[in-house]
DNA sequence: ATAGAACGGTTACATCCGCAACGAATTTCA
DNA sequence: TGAAATTCGTTGCGGATGTAACCGTTCTAT
């Protein structure tokens, strides 16, 4: 009666597997150019895009468990790309900055991003990059709501 | 002079966030009803869709490692939704199949699935979903060769 | 026939990750 | 004011994951 579920036409399973092999494939970029990992090539990037920020703010905006951006933020520190800055304010906070190390590491890997990405768009076509991320925003504004348990 | 890139317009890490989100909201109803992982779910549903099939043909068609596949076979087994039969020709390879248990699990969760998914699909529209659809495929064609590393 | 390469699958080990608990700082509210 | 609740960020711990090494089996090539 119920026909099979096929899971490569089941859109979850798919974007899954999407976002999985696109991912690796740049991973595998900076991390074999610079070692770094993907939460630290995330968290970095992010510090570049606001130039000042907290770890908690970069938990909210890139959907990364506030761990995993504590210990980005510690390797990232270590590297000595990024450095930190108790608030004045409020002492609990650190804002984090790239440092000018950081600052050059950020553009090489800017365009590093904007290379690869570039190639992956050509590959789908202008029309179509519209359409997907147009879709992608509506998935996540349907999903975004019900999972709560990250941060 | 290179403008600053900015994390949530970069198509890998949209792509990676609505999977995220998504994978996470659906794994969430299956979790709660079957304690699955989501290895387990995937494994499961792949021998579910091609009736027998083999730990390493798991791994080529859903993009997983094949210790992850190892292992979720393993839980599976001792949950007796599955079970494994050495292949008469050839003795290194276990060919796996539902149980009977197993089969009528996994009608649920193939309703679980179609329903969970036309909830989605409604939510971005229809021609959105072709669109959706079509881009990934051209993703995954244009990731696919360079990344090798899993299997 | 047989040595060596290749393959399917499992396991030991190190690493990664999330949950829960925590310390320190701040806010809330009686 | 001051006790309780909340927030920022870190850490201990258990569980999940990938790498590499491994066992047994089969294939390749001489």
């Amino acid at each position: 009666m119920t026909s099979t579920l096929k899971l490569e036409e089941f859109l979850p399973y798919r974007l899954a597997r999407a976002a999985e092999i696109v991912s690796r494939d740049f991973a595998a970029l900076y991390r074999e150019r610079y070692g770094l990992t993907r939460p630290e090539w995330r968290v970095f990037a992010t510090i570049g895009q606001f130039g000042t920020i907290t770890a908690t703010a970069i938990g909210a905006h890139s959907s990364m468990h506030k761990t995993k951006v504590s210990r980005a933020v510690f390797s990232l520190e270590k590297r000595r790309w990024i450095s930190r800055t108790t608030d004045d304010a409020d002492r609990r906070v650190e804002r984090l900055q790239l440092t000018r190390e950081g600052g050059l590491r950020f553009q090489e890997l800017s365009s590093m991003a904007r290379t690869y990405e570039s190639k992956l768009l050509s590959a789908i076509g202008p029309e179509a990059t519209d359409h997907l991320v147009e879709a992608m925003a509506a998935l996540e504004r349907y999903a975004a709501d019900s999972s709560s348990s990250e941060r």
